[in-house]
RNA sequence: GGGCGGUUAGCUCAGAUGGGAGAGCGAUUGCUUGACGUGCAAUAGGUCAGAGGUUCGAUCCCUCUACCGCCCA
């Protein structure tokens, strides 16, 4: 027949090809239906470059997530995109341009701007590729970039409309300064890490007296910025120094002493320097007592003009070595300590940032923080898992504005428009023709760009047409399930939250599932620096997709980081964890080439409700099918990934393919027609329903097996998926459970025993069991080949033969007769041993049943239960103990 | 300094509402078994970090300690 499977798994002879045929046949539209809508807006990916392991765990979950509920009936819609991602992007194009010896300067800013676009897009199109090879179901007609035309529009309605109601400002203030990407960053832009520096203890003479204080610092270099010495304003050891100033060393100017409660009497002296222009906390008292803000840096952390001479045009580290030796040589210098601080580092190059005292554009965050607070607490959104929701509160409960400028060229231009003739301002879509204050007609446009995230935040409406009254707005606003990092909780997923709740009066969505991080094997964070990173297409490239989707989703836990392993080209030694999807996917290749292989020409497959004459294992398979239908649904409904997978591979491994499969051959192969063909007829139906079940995690294998059972449909994608029918019988399944224990109790004799697999044996069983029985008698044929015997024999009483080896479990006995083969000893050791283990659990459960507080306390149910226990506990042993006493004789 | 997580088999991790410790990988042993050696069968391996407490009963709840990680100042 046509439909056979090729020899073996190979994921690149199908995988594009499918994806093109749903693409062809619009099978990711939306399509409306009677349940609802359900949508999810991508995290769009930075275009700094292309995606790594971080995407391929992100977009796997949100395509489980998007194929699940568009098996359902859901009107689905997933929107894809991609974010420009300013100053990240601004420097890999710095970079590009560093390699060819050039600067941004050397450009114009048109000039520049374009040929960040140039690499923007370039990126682009290889994401796009990738999330396709992933095979992520987008719509990929609703593709959006937050810097395109419509997102712009977005981006300067929502400025303008804060603007014009007092929630944007603009303000002298100390922001984050990164000297090398030239910009300010927002306080979440800052990475803090602890580092080993230096505390220098300097004297600060006391003007009118041979006296000094001693200040200590981190930042030497920042005293020629100093225009107090602070002290506390409970510190009295210091209040004779109340109207005295002191002579700023190297700078020689006279500064004042003030009294703050900030200051810190336990630290070094209990006197601290004051250097407004370049410290936060300096920066508050200044404001506080009126000081002097001097700024000495330049905005790339040179000296500047307002230091002494000899210092101008010094780096900012150049300039404390030189600060410091010229404090030793004047005896200035007291003491250096080690010392651990604290430093921030912007977040995109790792440069120290510098407090700079500029003017920026800031919103107002406390009126938007609080309906964002509430739509949490009040439980209409919801956080998977929970606890990434106290972190949340907590950084809404001390919001600080938002600084949104940014002194950079790839972004979107701040929409504010300046009067050159009167100043006079205003936010604007388009430069104004004629001012109203003055009549002039000249303006300027505010230099700076928008953070980028000011742009993102309006992802979940900018993408559905906003600020349009657009179809998909009123379809697929709020979105449903947002996933994402909980690395991006302040940055975009609060804020979203705030902007959804100001613009759209609406939630963005009602979920918010928060991924692990994806770390190496040694549990550190995957980086470029570290070159530990994993390409999640080199692992399609060696595994396939859907191992690629099916591992992270079997690896990951809802709680924790997953650690992946992958080895490069040629290391044979390292742990590859994509093994995991590579086998299952050759395992369900197998297992369907097998069944499609069993398929002959003519074959008529039969619906399984007409199948009357079900056995015990067709009944019990099709109940355990039932159950797996329900556990996955569950499952995924509360985005537990890894329960899926696992039940979905436990399914498929261990009950269908070792136990249905291997028991249906004696049935296909046998020379009953009817039952021949209703055994195939389950083992299509099953296999169907379980692909399926499946095809969320692993769509190529699904897809190209369901094809090649008998009547597919256009695509298994958007055939409905399989639904617990709410009835279950675990009759069946009792019997089937005793079939295969009766069958591993043979088989761990045989092992125990190491019986060569060539020596056919004969089995006595000693049972009363009535099922036990049944098998016997009706299945002889299939127990002789699964556990390779010769005959077996069933009897309520027989005694055991000369010279066997025994097993016994709850339900019979069974006797391999081994012709002098076995060793005594052993044998005698081998029940010795198990004896022992069940008498443990037989004590503690009759230790349990005995104690009064326990008869007294424990529900019913329970107690009953530990009855059953006991009971079978003694019935084992009782069947051991017999064995001894045999062998013993 | 403040907060949040983690500590369960050699490794990576599961273990809803407390009631007989699990999976995958790895290890050991034996297998060209009518699809699968990316396989089959069997076996071994755990004071559930430590110390208290609540309870008839604690891997699970509470307190403290130790170590590891993350976030915020």
């Amino acid at each position: 027949m046509s439909n056979e499977l090729s020899k073996s798994y190979n994921p690149k002879e199908f995988e594009d090809k499918w994806y093109q045929y749903w693409l062809d046949n619009k099978v990711f539209s939306p399509r409306k239906g009677d349940k609802g809508h359900f949508s999810i807006v991508i995290p769009p990916p930075n275009v700094t470059s292309i995606l790594h392991m971080g995407h391929g765990l992100n977009n796997s979950i949100q395509d489980i997530l998007i194929r699940y509920k568009r098996m359902s009936g859901y009107d689905t819609l997933w929107v894809p995109g991609t974010d420009h991602a300013g100053i990240a992007t601004q420097n890999v194009v710095e970079k590009e341009l560093a390699k060819e010896g050039k600067k941004r300067t050397d450009f114009t800013r048109e000039e520049f701007v374009e040929r960040v676009w140039v690499t923007a897009l370039r990126h682009q199109k290889s994401i796009i590729e990738q999330l396709k090879k992933m095979g992520c179901s987008c719509d990929w007609d609703r593709l959006a970039f937050t810097f395109d035309e419509k997102r712009s529009d977005a981006v300067k309605k929502v400025f303008i409309t804060l603007f014009n109601d007092d929630m944007i400002y603009k303000s002298k203030y100390i922001v984050n300064w990164c000297p090398r990407c030239g910009t300010a960053l927002a306080d979440d832009e800052v990475d803090h890490t602890d580092k080993m520096g230096k505390l220098w203890h300097i004297k600060y003479p006391i003007k009118d007296t041979n006296d000094f204080i001693v200040v200590a610092t981190t930042r030497p270099e920042t005293m020629l910025g100093d225009t107090a010495v602070a002290f506390n304003d409970k510190d009295k050891r210091y209040f004779h120094l109340r109207d005295k100033s002191f002579i700023l060393p190297l700078a020689n100017r006279e500064i004042k002493a003030i009294f703050d409660g900030y200051v810190d009497p336990e630290f070094g002296t209990g006197a601290v320097k004051v250097t407004p222009a370049h410290d936060p906390n300096d920066f508050d008292m200044g404001k506080r007592h009126n000081l002097q803000f001097i700024n000495i840096l330049t905005e790339d952390a040179k000296m500047n003009e307002n230091v002494p001479e000899k210092y101008r045009g010094m780096d900012r580290y150049e300039c404390r070595k030189a600060v410091v030796e010229d404090l030793e040589s004047l005896g200035l210098l007291v003491k250096t300590d080690n010392r651990k601080h604290n430093v921030g580092e912007c977040y995109r190059c790792k440069t120290v940032v510098e407090p700079r005292f500029s003017d920026q554009w800031f919103v107002r965050m406390k009126k938007l923080a609080e309906p964002a607070l509430d739509a949490v607490k009040s439980g209409k959104i919801d956080f998977i898992p929970k606890r990434w929701i106290k972190v949340y509160y907590n950084w809404l409960n001390n919001i600080k504005d938002w600084c949104i400028s940014r002194q950079l060229w790839w972004g979107h231009r701040i929409p504010v428009y300046y009067c050159k003739s009167c100043g006079w301002t205003a936010a604007a879509y388009d430069t104004p023709d004629r001012c109203p204050d003055c009549g002039g007609i000249e303006f300027s446009q505010d230099s700076d760009v928008l953070d980028t995230w000011f742009s993102s935040w309006l992802w979940p409406f900018s993408t559905l047409g906003w600020p349009n009254d657009a179809e998909d707005l009123k379809r697929f606003y709020p979105t449903s399930t947002l996933v994402t990092g909980p690395d991006i909780i302040f940055f975009w997923v609060a804020r979203m939250i705030m902007a959804g709740l100001y613009f759209m009066k609406d939630i963005p969505f009602d979920r918010v599932f928060f991924t692990g991080m994806v770390m190496d094997i040694q549990g550190r964070k995957m980086s470029k620096s570290l070159g530990n990173g994993i390409d999640p297409f080199e692992v399609i490239e060696r595994h396939g997709a859907d191992a690629l989707r099916y591992t992270m989703v079997a690896v990951v836990s809802p709680n924790q980081n997953l650690k992946l392993g992958f080895p490069k080209e040629g290391d044979k030694n390292a742990v590859d964890s994509f093994e995991i999807g590579g086998k299952f996917a050759n395992k369900i290749w197998n297992a369907s080439r097998f069944i499609l292989s069993s398929i002959s020409e003519g074959f008529k497959e039969i619906p399984v409700e007409n199948i009357k004459n079900r056995d015990v294992f067709d009944n019990w398979i099709l109940n355990e099918l039932n159950q797996l239908c329900r556990n996955v649904g569950s499952s995924l409904d509360k985005a537990r990934f890894n329960d899926a997978a696992r039940e979905l591979h436990q399914f498929f491994w261990d009950k269908f393919c070792d136990w249905y499969i291997e028991i249906s051959k004696g049935k296909i192969f046998g020379d009953n027609q009817t039952v021949k063909n209703e055994t195939l007829s389950i083992l299509i139906y099953i296999l169907r329903e379980f692909l399926k079940l499946l095809h969320p995690i692993m769509p190529f294998i699904t897809e190209e097996i369901y094809q090649k059972l008998p009547n597919p449909e256009l695509s298994i994608s958007i055939v409905s998926y399989p639904q617990y029918t709410g009835k279950s019988s675990s009759k069946d399944k009792k019997k089937a459970v005793k079939f295969f224990d009766l069958l591993r109790l043979i088989r761990r004799i045989r092992a125990e025993n190491s019986i060569p697999p060539e020596k056919k044996v004969k089995i006595f069983v000693k049972s009363a069991d009535r099922d036990i029985k049944y098998f016997c008698d009706n299945y002889n044929k299939q127990i002789l080949s699964l556990i390779k015997g010769e005959e077996i024999n069933i009897s309520e009483n027989m005694d055991k033969p000369t010279g066997s080896s025994a097993g016994s479990n709850e339900f019979c006995e069974i006797y391999i007769p081994l012709e002098g083969l076995i060793d005594k000893q052993k044998e005698l050791e081998k029940f010795d041993k198990e004896y022992k283990k069940i008498k443990v659990d037989f004590d503690k459960t009759f230790a349990k049943l005995n104690n009064d507080n326990f008869i007294k306390n424990a529900p019913a149910e329970v107690i009953e239960k530990e009855k059953a226990k006991l009971e079978e506990f003694k019935s084992k042993m009782v069947k051991i103990e017999d064995n001894i006493k045999l062998l013993r004789s």
